[in-house]
Parts: C-alpha cells; sequence; structure tokens
DNA sequence: CCACGATTATGACAGTTGTCATATTCCAGT
DNA sequence: ACTGGAATATGACAACTGTCATAATCGTGG
C-alpha cells in the first residue's frame, strides 16, 4: 500500500504538532521531517497552513476515535477507558514525552497567519470548531458506552466530558514531569468512579 | 504603587501566551500590548524570550496559587475547588474565551529558539520544569487540604491530580467549544468524588 | 551642578516564516 | 507518440522573529 504525498503531509503535521504545538510547526518542517517535495503543498493545500493543520485535526481525532470506539464496543466501558489510557501513555514512553496531543495544541496555540484580522479571526475560529468537534466525538463515544450500560442520559455526559477532559489535562501535565505518574493516578480514580456510578445502576 | 516595566512585561506576556500560546508571543507584541519601552527587554531580561516566558510562569502560577491556598484554608475542600473553577470561568467570560491558562502554554508549545541543540534542549527542559513545579504546586494545594480532612494519603494525592488534571484540559476544551458547559458539568462530578470521597472518611 | 548608573531609544543583523510564480517532470488516456 | 493535467522543483518575495550594539535620556546621590 502506498502513502501518499498529501497523507504523509498531514500525519507529519499531526506529529509535530503534537511535539511543539501549532506555530512552532513550519511547513519547511513538515516537508523536512516527511521527506516530502516543499513544491507540493501549495498544490495539495491551496489554503495554505491552515488547510494542513486543519486536516491534521481531523486526521488525529479520527486516528483516535476508531479504535476507541472499537475498544468500548469489545470491552465495555472500563475496558474502553483503559484502552484510551493505555495508547496516550504508550504516546508519551515512546516518544520520551515529546509529543502529547495536537488537537489540545490547536486549543490553546493560535495560528498566527497571513490574512487581515477579519479572515484570520474566521479562519482562527474555524480551527477551534475542528478542535471542538473532535472533543465533541470523543466525548459522544464515552457517553454512549455509559448510556448503553444503564447510566442515566446528565450522568453520562457530565462523566464522558469528565473523563476526555482530565486525560487531556493529565497528558500535557505528564510531559511536564516527564513522568507517567499522574497519569497513573487519574486512570485509577477515572476508574473508581465510574465503576462505582455503574454499580450503583446496577444494584 | 507604581508597575515596573519588568513586571508589566511579565504580566503581559503571561496573557498572551494564555491567549495564543508560546511561539506566537513575540516580544514585540509584550511590548506593543503592554505599552512598554523595546529597548528594556535585554535590559531586564539579559537571557532573552526564555527568561521572560520562564518569569511568566512562575507569576502566573504564584497568581493561581495564593488565592487557592487562601480559598482552602477559609472554606475548606468544596469551598477551595469552587473558588478554582470560579476563577477559571471568569477568565473565560471575560476574555470572550480567548484566554487560557499560559501554564499549560508551555507544556503544550514548545518554545523555538535560537542556541544551538544543546542549550536549545536543557532551556526546554528548564520551561517545563518550571511548568510542572507550578502544576505541583497546586496540586500540592489540593492534597494538604484533602489529608486535612481526613483523607487518606495517596488517595488525597490522586484526587488532587485528577481535580488539577481534569481543570486544566477543561478550560483548554472550553476554549474550543466557546462554552462554559464542559467546565459545570466538571464542576459537579468532582464535587461529587470529593463530597463521597470525605463522607466516606467521616461516616 | 555634576557625574554615574539605570533605563530607554533606535536601528541593524541574520535567520525563518508563509506564500506565490514559474518551470520542469511525471504519467495515464487516446 | 502525444497531449493534457497532475505533481514536483526551484527560487523569490515581503514580513516577521530574537538578539544585539550603540546612543540618548533619565533620576538620583555627591
Amino acid at each position: 500500500m502506498t502513502t501518499t504525498t498529501r497523507d504523509k503531509m498531514i500525519a507529519g503535521a499531526a506529529d509535530l504538532m503534537s511535539r511543539r504545538g501549532v506555530n512552532a510547526t513550519s511547513m519547511r518542517d513538515v516537508v523536512r521531517h516527511t521527506a516530502t517535495p516543499r513544491g507540493s503543498i501549495s498544490h495539495h493545500f491551496p489554503d495554505g497552513k491552515r488547510q494542513l493543520i486543519a486536516e491534521a485535526v481531523t486526521f488525529a481525532g479520527k486516528q483516535v476515535s476508531i479504535p476507541l470506539e472499537k475498544a468500548m464496543n469489545e470491552r465495555g466501558v472500563i475496558g474502553g477507558l483503559r484502552a484510551f489510557v493505555a495508547s496516550w501513555r504508550r504516546q508519551l514512553e515512546a516518544t520520551g514525552f515529546e509529543a502529547g496531543c495536537p488537537v489540545l495544541a490547536v486549543a490553546v496555540d493560535r495560528c498566527v497567519g497571513e490574512a487581515s484580522d477579519r479572515d484570520d479571526e474566521t479562519a482562527q475560529q474555524h480551527l477551534l470548531d475542528l478542535a471542538d468537534g473532535v472533543f465533541a466525538d470523543w466525548r459522544q463515544i464515552m457517553r454512549t458506552a455509559l448510556l448503553r450500560e444503564g447510566l442515566a442520559a446528565e450522568r453520562s455526559e457530565r462523566l464522558a466530558t469528565l473523563v476526555v477532559a482530565s486525560i487531556e489535562g493529565t497528558v500535557a501535565m505528564c510531559r511536564a514531569s516527564r513522568s507517567t505518574d499522574a497519569l497513573d493516578q487519574v486512570q485509577e480514580e477515572l476508574e473508581t468512579v465510574l465503576s462505582t456510578a455503574l454499580a450503583r445502576t446496577a444494584g
């Protein structure tokens, strides 16, 4: 199977964004890092850097949500949570705590562009909307899994938000501490919270 | 009381970092935003941008930890949590969901500097250490408050990590969604978790 | 008043950034 | 074989970045 230049650029951009943030990821870095032709940037991404980052966000979103949904279906809520945490732990350890979440990077780091204020602002909100959509997607997967196991609707929504938000925050904190201790602690507490919440409905 | 040029620069840098991230915050932006003399940068911060960002991180850390510790002492764990969440909600709403946490920005966004690889790497780790220290500070405040109300040591540590991490993640998510809904949901669940954990020790 | 250090002003430096225009190469369809 | 569009190569553009050197200014102790 052949990975197209376009896909390599998107994946490389997502990787660099997860390591250094949006603004520290230049298009020249992307082509250097992925060994792709620089001249193809404006061909594959006519709207420039913003388009590349936008596609990297949705790419990274699916890369997480697809295995997450599968784990939730196959192993239930607790198993899905464990798979979710394990994938982030793997990412942290495999990169020496260099890479985090590229979607969080878009939410935190503002892409400074070329356009004139108005375009800049709307393009910025478009990127934020994409990041928000990814987070909403992950939350939705968690929420339906909780619903399926009998939890009430509002409680499921709140717990899904808590899980996604706390793990996003924990991954960033683990990068700062170069340790997975915080992830271990959060995982244990989240498992406890979800278990007791589910046990309450069953009893 | 007079605010010195140096302090204005530090506060302005923290503000800009919380809005756009580290790399999108240029020193020229800082002097523009704070109406401070540009020529004073290298005088007050001889080590350049990195030093300014470092001081902004510890400044922002204290700006949160001091009122947080006071609230914990005066109003207990639940009251302190509410004050913590309320301060972030205020920050989000007062800025139209533009400003988040500058410490998280340092953990996510890597400062691209001038030095030659080795210096760059160590300087980067220094910034990460500072951010890690701030997070550890906040966690410690939460942890001792939980300990004081009778919770076990390991549980206090885990819950403190969960609180700080989930709120950091939630604030970033709220910026993406331009809504405090996620913060409301997380606050409610965190209050439930802490209340039941504390009630368990009392009963 | 004067001098001296702290502070600020101004401009320059090399390097990088995103973007674009142009030229060249590639390759399937007829 | 040829053609037409897709893909890539190459170089240039202005704008911006962090940093630094130098000069001007300020404020205060002598």
